[in-house]
RNA sequence: GCGGGCGUGGCGAAACUGGCAGACGCACCAGACUUAGGAUCUGGAGCCGCAAGGCGUGUAGGUUCGAGUCCUAUCGCCCGCACCA
């Protein structure tokens, strides 16, 4: 009988959905384990072999832990709202929802290929009405939510109103306007419309006017983590700040303890890093300068600075181009100029600023007042400084600040050292261990301790005060687009109303128009039935249905919450998370802080969602050049060159192209063309060679395989070739997998030609999942090999089963015992590599004792099961005789449902073993020792023996060192 | 510039807490069975050397009886952030 992997494959798929399996019932009585994969998002391109390494990984742990007896919930669903379904439907007229039902139907069908252990039961969309009701109900708590300092969590509006009626804002300083004082007679005193707008200022989720990253060529406004270089990540289309009313998540609030919670998560140090970055959290002091020439009780220069121990080192102000001051600053000979600088800072975009670098400025004709020497500061405006980070002012201090050191050479301004020796007056110095100089009350002393002395003056005289300060700023939470979640918000007289629960979902219309609306709105804006009702016409980003999806997998069908407290207590937090470094700082911040707002409230049980994550690496594609010969002359006229004096291509194989420019190059091409074409060579310093990319598909290795090539394209049909050793060998390099660059491999074809066992173990073996490396499809036949060989274990082509019902012998123990336990620490530790690698050890050490004993490949085909589950399945059920799936009530059952082999020690121990004794590493001695002794007894036996005695001559040795069943060390 | 990670055969990689470096697999070589082999099976192999032997984990030091593993310096590669005051 042969390992027939196709029928057993397609076999088992049928049997598993046909007994439900893979179905997971929240059951509080048995330990449960959450393994889950990041959803994908079904875009239309299909998978290569890169996409599923992932969900290979997490099915292989799931099944793991399902034979150790958990119960393990490991669900799949789709991130189905989003920025490319909506631009296909521009590009191509099909409505979003039609191309996404295609694009998943597509997706499922190769997952199910490859035999994915997800509870399907379980699996919902983002885009259906039935979640996003609960993503919309979100919303609403979240509109419905401030945030209570003094409670530090989410709590109710209604508890904030409570404060107002009492004590005003007192205590609860406005996280929106933080100049916002009133008291509770004044609020009672304003109208509802003023109120709203305050309670507006505290919201968790806010509308507000604000510089936003507008996309034109998208047509909206996009999230900080959506930018990259200054352009849109999804089509690297031309993003500007534009100021515009948008909603927004006051992820700020939450930037404290996302940084805590990273103590308490296991993620990767990168990741953590990544996180803390993009949170930013800086510690420092807000100073005030009061503006030269002004009355008293005049605004005054509010500046944030990490150093406000360089205070007397300050030279000059700078502002940024937008800061509000700026027009009080002016003086009436400085107006045309600062204008102009104003209108040429607004003219250029952010990708301009960004990769320019230049140093551009305008003095303001303003002076600030230095508050400890009085003497008066030139306040300059710059583009460098960034409205939105700190005040949108800062002190410069150029002698230890680089940008303000390059600023101050650049505009010839005076440079105060406070640093003496520390400054070379050639660059600015930032170090904060220098002793302080020209700095009155902090002379003398060394930088950083300086910090807290110069903060505790400012805050005596009354002009500063220490400050934390975070990078992160709140999210853009609304998108000019269709194909999102509706805000479930009516306005009114320019309040924001929710909708009541009862109301949700709020359904998104069926549209055809796919343009903005009459003032940039999104699409909604020009339905009628949609802007009579006075509904918002933004929808949701993304990320807001990513956000929460993993607590919706724990009660999937529930039409009362979103969620049941009961299911999320039960599963918790996800025990293990799956998937790309991508999402470092959008849909992990944005999830970890739904989560953390659900905990507050109440609603779930845990403040971190994923208590491990794990990052698996990008599988890279190994792209293959054919190098076309070509004339000179025709290549340059032409961009890419054509024939060479007739109209057959001719390929250089890349032994012979890498020759190139030697003289061996001209001679082997000579010969080639000889043998090609005849007499008629070209003149040969008249030729060049065009590397092209060739499909990998119809590469083996590196060796073309010419007929296929000339199949490939009509152009090629009649191609010749150069070769070396009578082959056509191609270039490689490594470069990312895309179609565009042929070297895409598709997993279908390697399930179709090696079966999905094979295919899952093989990207496995690759190498550590966490890594990124370069698909080689032509190892496979290793792990194919390994499988036909345990294959053999059991059936024999023509005997059929050669299973024996014999007792197995001590070695036949020891091989299974200590395979299993390489296995099961392998897979336990996310090393799945090697796990593969014990397995096929353990196989071939079978193989050579020929045991074909049944109670041996009982406990193998148990192992095997999370990496190859259908030809474990089915050896399983062979070796129990029976060929059918019961039920899991039915015996035998799946595989899964067997425990795990426990390692019987007693089989992996040796007798007594004759060990070399060495005296500070040099062997001098062998004694013969049971290999269960403990330390103590070691000790004994080899201190006791002549030969040692002898060389220790009388001295006590410093320790004995018994290395590991190998030697033992005797250290002097 | 700042931060994180990584350097081991021709290649992908093992070596978990310092203990026989290179397991396992690819490619390669030899043999067997074959009309045939780009099928299958068996065996070989880090490098230099006929051999005995020597050299080997980017490079240079250090700690240790013992270092791929720990420490210091240095070179190289990958990733993330980047006018954040």
């Amino acid at each position: 009988m042969e390992y027939n992997f196709g029928d057993i494959e397609k076999k088992w798929q049928q049997r598993w959905t046909a007994a439900g399996t893979y179905k997971v019932s929240n059951d509080p009585s048995r330990p449960k384990y959450y393994v889950l994969d990041m959803f994908p998002y079904p875009s239309g391109a299909g998978l290569h072999v890169g996409h599923p390494l992932g969900y290979i990984a997490s099915d292989i742990f799931a099944r793991f832990k399902r034979l150790k007896g958990f119960n393990v919930l490991h669900p799949m669903g789709y991130d189905a709202f989003g920025l490319p379904a909506e631009q296909y439907a521009i590009d191509h007229g099909i409505h979003p929802a039609v191309s996404t039902d295609a694009n998943i139907a597509n997706f499922r069908r190769q997952l199910d290929n490859i035999g994915f252990c997800f509870d399907w039961d379980r699996s919902f969309r983002t885009s259906d009405p039935d979640y996003y009701k609960w993503t919309q109900w979100i919303f609403l708590q979240l509109f419905d939510s401030w945030y209570d300092k003094k409670k530090d969590k989410a709590v109710p509006i209604t508890e904030l109103v409570g404060h107002f009626g009492k004590e005003g804002n007192q205590g609860h300083p406005c996280p929106g306007d933080a100049g916002l004082r009133f008291t509770a007679g004044e609020w009672a005193g304003y109208d509802r419309r003023r109120k709203e707008e305050i309670l507006m200022e505290y919201r968790l989720a806010y509308c507000g006017y604000g510089e936003v990253n507008w996309c034109e060529a998208l047509g909206t406004v996009l999230a900080n983590d959506e930018v990259v270089n200054g352009v849109s990540e999804r089509g690297g289309y031309p993003v500007v700040k534009k100021k515009l009313r948008q909603w927004y998540l006051r992820i700020t609030d939450y930037a404290e303890r996302l940084l805590e919670g990273l103590a308490k998560v296991d993620y990767s140090d990168a990741m953590k890093e990544m996180q803390t970055n993009w949170i930013g959290k800086s510690f420092g002091a807000e100073v005030d300068f009061a503006i030269a020439g002004q009355p008293d009780g005049a605004p005054a220069l509010r500046v944030y600075t990490t150093r406000p121990d360089t205070i007397f080192g300050v030279d000059f102000m700078v502002i940024a181009p937008e800061h509000p001051l700026l027009p009080a600053l002016l003086s009436a000979e400085r107006r045309p100029e600062v204008e102009a600088y104003l209108a040429y800072v607004g003219s250029r975009s952010e990708r301009e600023r960004m990769a320019e670098k230049k140093i551009t400025g305008c003095f303001t004709g303003g002076y600030a007042v230095h508050p400890f020497t009085g003497l008066h500061i030139p306040i300059w405006t710059s583009e460098y400084v960034l409205a939105g980070y700190g005040t949108g002012a800062i002190m410069a201090v150029p002698c230890g600040d680089e940008r303000d050191f390059k600023f101050a050479r650049h505009f010839e301004l005076p440079i105060t050292n406070i640093i003496g020796d520390a400054f070379n007056g050639e660059e600015a110095n930032p170090t904060k261990e220098a002793v302080l100089q020209n700095s009155d009350f902090l002379d003398g002393l060394v930088m950083k301790d300086a910090i807290l002395i110069a903060i505790h003056h400012l805050e005596e005289k009354g002009i500063g005060a220490r400050k934390v300060n975070y990078r992160m700023r709140d999210a853009a939470f609304s998108r000019q687009r269709y194909w999102g979640e509706p805000f479930p918000i009516v306005w009114r007289h320019g309040i924001a109303e929710p909708l009541a629960p009862a109301d949700l979902p709020l359904e998104l219309p069926h549209i055809e128009k796919y343009g903005p609306g009459p003032e940039g709105e999104g699409p909604l804006a020009n339905i009628p039935a949609w802007t009579s009702r006075h509904l918002e016409t933004n929808t949701m980003p993304g990320y807001a249905g990513s956000s929460w999806y993993f607590l919706r997998y724990m009660d999937p069908h529930n039409d009362k919450e979103f969620c049941s407290r009961a299911a999320s207590d039960y599963w918790g937090q996800v025990d293990l998370y799956i998937g790309g470094t991508e999402h470092a700082v959008g849909h992990l911040l944005y999830s970890r802080m739904w989560n953390k707002f659900l905990f507050d409230r109440g609603w779930i049980g845990h403040d971190e969602p994923y208590k491990r994550l794990v990052n698996q690496g990008m599988i890279q594609g190994s792209s293959r050049f054919v190098y076309r010969l070509e004339s000179k002359a025709k290549s340059a006229e032409m961009g890419t060159g054509r024939e060479l004096g007739s109209d057959i291509p001719i390929f250089v194989s890349a032994g012979i192209a890498a020759l190139q420019g030697t003289p061996e190059f001209h001679q082997l091409i000579g010969l080639g063309l000889q043998n090609l074409l005849g007499s008629a060579s070209p003149a040969l310093d008249a030729v060049v060679l065009s590397p092209l990319h060739v499909d990998v598909n119809i590469v083996d290795g590196v060796e073309l395989d010419m007929e296929a090539f000339r199949q490939w394209r009509a152009e090629y049909a009649n191609a010749q070739f150069i070769l070396e050793d009578g082959k056509y060998l191609c270039g490689t390099e490594v470069e990312k997998m895309s179609k565009r660059l042929y070297n895409t491999v598709n997993p279908n074809d390697l399930v179709q030609k090696y079966g999905a066992d094979t295919f899952r173990m093989y990207e496995m073996f690759l190498g550590p999942v966490e890594q990124s490396k370069p698909w080689d499809t032509k190892g496979i036949e290793g792990v194919h090999r390994f499988l036909r060989k345990l294959w053999r274990l059991f059936f024999d082509e023509t005997k059929g089963a050669v299973w024996t019902n014999e007792e197995p012998g001590a070695a036949e123990w020891k091989c299974i015992y200590r395979t299993i336990r390489k296995v099961e620490e392998a897979t336990e530790r996310f090393s799945f590599n090697t796990g593969v690698s014990a397995l096929m050890i353990g196989v071939n050490e079978l193989t050579e004792l020929k045991c074909h004993k049944r109670a041996i490949l009982e406990k193998l085909v148990v192992i095997l099961a999370p990496y190859a589950p259908h030809v474990s399945e089915e050896l399983f059920h062979q070796l129990k005789g029976s060929t059918e799936l019961l039920t899991r009530e039915g015996s035998p059952g799946s595989v899964l449902d067997a425990p795990y082999p426990v390692v019987e020690e007693k089989y992996l121990l040796e007798s007594a073993k004759t060990y070399p004794i060495a005296i500070n590493g040099k062997t001098r001695t062998e004694l013969n020792i049971a290999l269960d002794a403990t330390q103590q007894q070691v000790e004994e036996i080899v201190l006791a023996d002549d030969i040692v005695k002898k060389w220790l001559d009388g001295n006590h040795p410093k320790k004995v060192i018994y290395v590991k069943n190998k030697m033992i060390n005797v250290v002097v």
